[in-house]
DNA sequence: TCAAAAACCGAGTGAGTACTCGGTCTAATT
DNA sequence: AATTAGACCGAGTACTCACTCGGTTTTTGA
């Protein structure tokens, strides 16, 4: 492993533990045995390694992801969500360092200024959303998933719920594994076409959600 | 307003916006037009400012929470549910600093090290987990909530799946509102009696899953 | 009214901090 | 063997930061 792969990996795990402030270059040099020299000679600022150690994120949790559906045949839609679920905590908890530094404020923050950062996250949250999305129009397709979902937004719901359970793991709140049987069930009854009651109202298939390349203008949900 | 209350504020806004790191004292000062040194007088250390605030979080949100309950009446456990979740959305969107301060790393990361942190933060998430949970059970007795559900943890993935939503609205990353109809429609598919599909197993009505303060041990969803 | 207490001030202080720079060492190329 | 380019070094540099301290002003209450 060469010196400059030595700095990205150690700075991974310190990004990650501790986050991007909080981690010093003098920590970083004593823990690879790199001078602080040598870092800089290597990346023209500590911004630059992490921006660096992004882009290795995006690639590899879009190749991760995109291997998996290429190497999996599923039996129907619903299949494929319940299993998309299942690969996502399993991703989080063996690249736990990509999923650390993602649930930190720092990369959001520095989006807000850097428009490369604000790229990659986008491309990573897009990743997700995309292929929970595509579970449900192919559910929709072989009739396991019911015809009458936005699947735009309930993809972003059941995202927002597996990552919600993440971030919970994450900050030591909870253990989320405990809760995965239920999530799966809780997941098909929204799901199994079947309608339990009837509709309140709104329905249609996707967009006008927008993507998620960072909304503009202020917050406030509802 | 007392000098001390202004500093108070001040902080909460910084922190919230900024972070705990990546404020300085110095702005702090300036923000407030009190001297460093009066700062000093009335706190011991920048994070002794951090805990009051934390403190006055804690207070606010459980009485938020006790009036809003006390102050309402709900015709179904279901109906209470739905409203529990809009009151948190909005909760979130009033009071933006706390939940800006919440939802980023540093009280987790000091409630490693400071017990009274950690007892804060795991009084702050059992108000929520417990409120939900209350209408769940709630909803079980009248009939408006099906029975083989397991509360606590139904009501840990009902609130991932809000409190992920507050967080992707946070971070910029969607705009949660929009989703607000689909998420009280799944909600419903989740708790509604008519069993949609024979259950898969496992059922029971509370507990062994841990409170909330604070997990042992390592991480890892699944 | 006056003394004690509390609030307030702001120029230090010392311990970091990211990053620089002049130089050495290594390894490939000629 | 000589040249050269890049990897590597670590003492320095300019700066920032939380916190202190000696002092002044304001408030309190007897």
């Amino acid at each position: 492993m060469s010196k400059k792969e030595t700095i990205l990996n150690a700075a991974t795990r310190l990004f990650a533990e501790k986050g991007f402030k909080e981690t010093t270059v003098a920590e970083l040099s004593k823990m690879t045995g790199a001078a602080e020299g040598t870092i800089f000679h290597h990346f023209k600022s500590k911004e630059d390694i992490f921006m660096t150690i992004l882009q290795t994120m995006k690639e590899g949790i879009i190749r991760e992801f995109e291997e998996y559906i290429a190497g999996q045949t599923f039996k129907t839609g619903l299949d494929m969500m319940e299993n998309v679920i299942s690969f996502y905590l399993d991703l989080a908890a063996k690249n736990e360092d990509w999923f650390l530094i993602l649930h930190r404020h720092y990369p959001y923050d520095l989006a807000k200024s850097n428009s490369v950062c604000r790229e990659l996250l986008g491309a990573i949250y897009n990743c997700f959303a995309d292929i929970f999305e595509l579970a449900l129009v192919s559910g929709q397709k072989d009739g396991s998933i019911r015809k009458n979902l936005h699947t735009r937004k309930i993809a972003l719901i059941l995202f927002s719920t597996v990552n919600g359970m993440v971030w919970f793991d994450i900050n030591s709140l909870y253990d989320a594994g405990a809760l995965y049987q239920e999530l799966i069930e809780s997941c098909r009854k929204i799901l199994i076409p079947l309608p339990p009651a009837p509709p309140l109202k709104g329905e249609g298939s996707s967009d006008d959600v927008s993507p998620f390349p960072f909304r503009e203008g202020g917050r406030g949900v509802r």
